[in-house]
This record gives structure tokens, C-alpha cells and sequence, in this order.
DNA sequence: TTGGCGCTGTGAAACGCATAACAGCGTTCT
DNA sequence: AGAACGCTGTTATGCGTTTCACAGCGCCAA
């Protein structure tokens, strides 16, 4: 539920990739860990996109950014394929996130953090209510929002999540910038403004259940099923 | 981050409309509710498009899909667009909505919804947790899920929101279908697989949060800014 | 061994969407 | 009054993504 204007993209190699490839690859590679962990050992590139709900001829295309080539006779081989999109996707060291707002959506946010992601962790987390600050939450530390540019140049983070009232969002968020944030993930049904140098992605949940709600009553759609030949 | 393979549409009227152009709509509107809010009386494309970071032709352009022309001399009257957004978007009656799985995530909807959107109203809640169910949660009634079917049918809900973790949420999903359900708002990071008529919409936290780590390191990305001619 | 099959990888066409350019019109200034 | 300006609504152009179509190739069967 993205508004962009100019697809934003990023240089890797010498290539440029498209946001919603990148997407995709996150999606791939998490039906990948599933398979994988089901025992799965190959799998060719039509079952892999009926699980992603994509076509097979999008999915290899995917797949042409990262270095693998699968074998015509058993398809690709799960757990390789799951490494080569790790290594395309994955920052060469873990990165640290932070999260403010320690309501009941941030302890939600922490709930989804438990025990996967290892590459990517809450190192930080800030609030302005005396009584969530200055304490552990699930093993993190949490300040007081007033503390943020200090403990975010000194844990170096910069990818932070911003789960507060929409009233206190963009003032958080500037905040954040100013302590050297460079990509947002704001949970707040306000639309931020901010350089354009850093990345924000808005999760509006009140705009995407307005939608669903939208299309809901549509005249029961026809939507092509991927059924058999 | 919606991944679609065929574009959604909703004939109205005799036109299709795209859903990246509902989206839009649903954001214009707030725009609009916060500027009548201030005291503005009148605006701009221009204006409402840098404050809704879209250029202003395809503002106009969304805004065809409403039935409002404004004057080339004041723009447009921001009370009476935003009436005839709606009456584009909002349903003919209050759309009623049940919420499933009432742990942080859960409380944290309700939150979204004290106050605002009377036309869309969570009704019911439903948990497992017997400490949850036959209560009252912010004037709602919850239940336990296995009577879905029988109060889903009582109240007319066919709007869901699945708030569960996401080794529970197909199944969940599935009773929900069975209940008469014909759009979701998932936010379990799992991609349900449900009938080809049922309108779901992911809500993936993990999924999204990786896109903005990914994008976080990106070589100092060259936006346009919306600057003055 | 050899023909055929099915899958992968990739070039080329098609589609949808965003962007740019244009016509109409009311206001305003000379 | 007349002309020029600025904004809207609309039509055309361009771009990115998706889809189609095909070449290459290893395996299997005959």
C-alpha cells in the first residue's frame, strides 16, 4: 500500500533493482525457509510460484537478480537458493533497529521480533511515559525519546520503527532524522514529511482496512485461479 | 506492499477504477477531513497533491473518478470534495467489521478506531483465550472463535481483520470464509491461500520491515523534490 | 545413441500507470 | 472592453513492469 511517485530503486552491482522485486524476494525467501524446514530439498520454479501467488515466468525474472541458476532437470535447490537471496538481500552485518512507542503496537512489534530475524534486531526502544522508560522490555532497553540522539549515534542505528499517536508521529519522526536515522517504518496514520533523502515506509492501517472495506462489496469479482493446464 | 498478480478492479457506475487510485482517493479525503478541520475553505490541486506527495496531474486525474468538477478561480471547496470522495468510497450503509485475535495487536486496532470512522466499526471480537471471550473490550462484545459463524451471520459482517499468530491464521481464515467473510485484512506474516472471490489484503510487518532494512543502505538515493517551478 | 520432453534463462511484445502536453474557461489587470 | 494569466479537465506520450514466446540444455525413454 505504497504511494511512490518515482520507483525507488537501488544499484547493486551494476544492476538497479525495483522495489517490488525486492518484495518479492523477501517472500520467496521466506516460503523457501518453510520449505526447507518441511524437508524439501528442490523445487521448480512454477510450485515455488503458485506458493507466492505469482506467476512462474515473474519468479524466474525475480530470481535473475541474484546469482543462482537452478537445473532444468530438479529445479532449484531450496536451501541454496534461500543463501543466494540471503546474500543479495541481507546487510553484510546485522543491523540494529529501534522502536518508539512502547504501546500496545510496539509490544506487538516486539512479539514479532522473538526468536527469528537475527539479522535484524530492536536494540532500542523509546517512549515518553516514565513508566516504560528506563527499564528492559523483552531484553531491550528502553529511554526516554529526549535520550534518542545520543543512544542512536551511539549503538549506530538507523533503520527505526515509529509506533506513537499519530499526533506525536511527525514530531518523533524528525527527531529521529536529526539522530541520523536514514529508513522509516511508520506505523502513525499520518503521512510524514521529511528529506528526500530518507526512506519512509507508511503501514497505514486505517487507509488499508478503508480499502478492503472498499472492495468488499465489490460485484464478485472474476479473478483468474491458477488451476491446472 | 501488496504483491497482485492481476490488478484489482471494481466496476462503478461503467467504470473500472484501479486500487492504487482508491488509495489515493481514501488519502485525499483524510487530507481533506484534517484541512476542513483547520478552517480551510478552499485549495489547490497543487496544493492538496504536494500535501498528499502526488504530482497534481494524476491528482486531477484520481479526482475524475469523482463526480465534482472544481472552479478554475478558487479550486476546489475542500468540505464538498471531501463529501463527494466519499460518496464514491463510503458504503450506502455502515460497514460493520470483526476483529480476530485480541493480544497487543488486537488492543492496538481498537485504539485505531476509538473516535473516528463511523461508517466502520469493529462489532465483534474473537479470541481462544477463555480469559478474553464473553466480555466486553472498548464496548465490544468478544467471543470465543467457534461461534464466528453464528454471530458473524447475526450481525451481517463481512469484514475481517486477523490479528492471531501466524501459525493460527489459516485456519482462522478458513472459518471466517465459512462464516460468509468476503475481505480480510491479514496481519499475520503468513499468505493465506483462500478462494479466488475472497478480497485479502496482507498486512506484513516482517515482510515490510525487511524492505525498509534493505533500502536502509542504499547509495544516498537521488529523489526530486516537489520544489517551486 | 538418439529423439523428445520439460524446465530454465532471456529477448521481445503488451499492458497499465504515471507524466507531460493541450483545450476550455473564468478572473483580473490594463 | 480586451487580452493575458492561472487553474481545471482531458487527451496523448513515455516508462516500467508484467506477460508472452523461444532458444538452450540436461535427463529419460525407446
Amino acid at each position: 500500500m505504497t504511494i511512490k511517485r518515482t520507483p525507488k530503486r537501488l544499484k547493486l552491482g551494476r544492476k538497479s533493482v525495483s522495489e517490488l522485486v525486492v518484495v518479492r524476494l523477501i517472500l520467496y525467501r521466506r516460503i523457501l525457509r518453510d520449505l526447507a524446514f518441511s524437508g524439501t530439498r528442490y523445487v521448480f520454479s512454477h510450485q515455488l510460484a503458485a506458493l507466492a501467488d505469482v506467476t512462474p515466468e515473474q519468479l524466474r525474472r525475480d530470481l535473475m537478480n541474484v546469482r543462482y541458476e537452478g537445473s532444468p532437470t530438479r529445479g532449484y535447490e531450496v536451501v541454496v537458493l534461500e543463501e543466494c537471496i540471503g546474500a543479495f538481500l541481507d546487510p553484510p552485518t546485522a543491523q540494529a533497529v529501534a522502536l518508539v512507542g512502547v504501546g500496545n503496537l510496539g509490544r506487538a512489534l516486539f512479539a514479532y521480533f522473538l526468536g527469528r530475524r537475527p539479522l535484524l534486531q530492536i536494540v532500542a526502544a523509546f517512549d515518553i511515559d516514565p513508566a516504560k522508560v528506563d527499564r528492559m522490555i523483552n531484553g531491550c532497553p528502553s529511554y526516554h525519546i529526549s535520550e534518542a540522539r545520543t543512544v542512536m549515534r551511539e549503538k549506530g542505528i538507523n533503520v527505526a520503527m515509529i509506533a506513537v499517536p499519530a499526533a506525536a508521529a511527525q514530531s518523533v519522526a524528525d527527531t529521529l532524522v536529526d539522530a541520523g536515522v536514514r529508513s522509516l517504518l511508520n506505523f502513525a496514520d499520518v503521512r510524514l514529511r521529511l528529506p528526500p533523502d530518507v526512506y519512509v515506509e507508511h503501514i497505514d492501517i486505517g487507509v488499508t482496512l478503508e480499502k478492503v472495506a472498499f472492495f468488499a462489496r465489490r460485484p464478485a469479482a472474476a479473478e483468474k485461479d491458477m488451476g491446472s493446464p
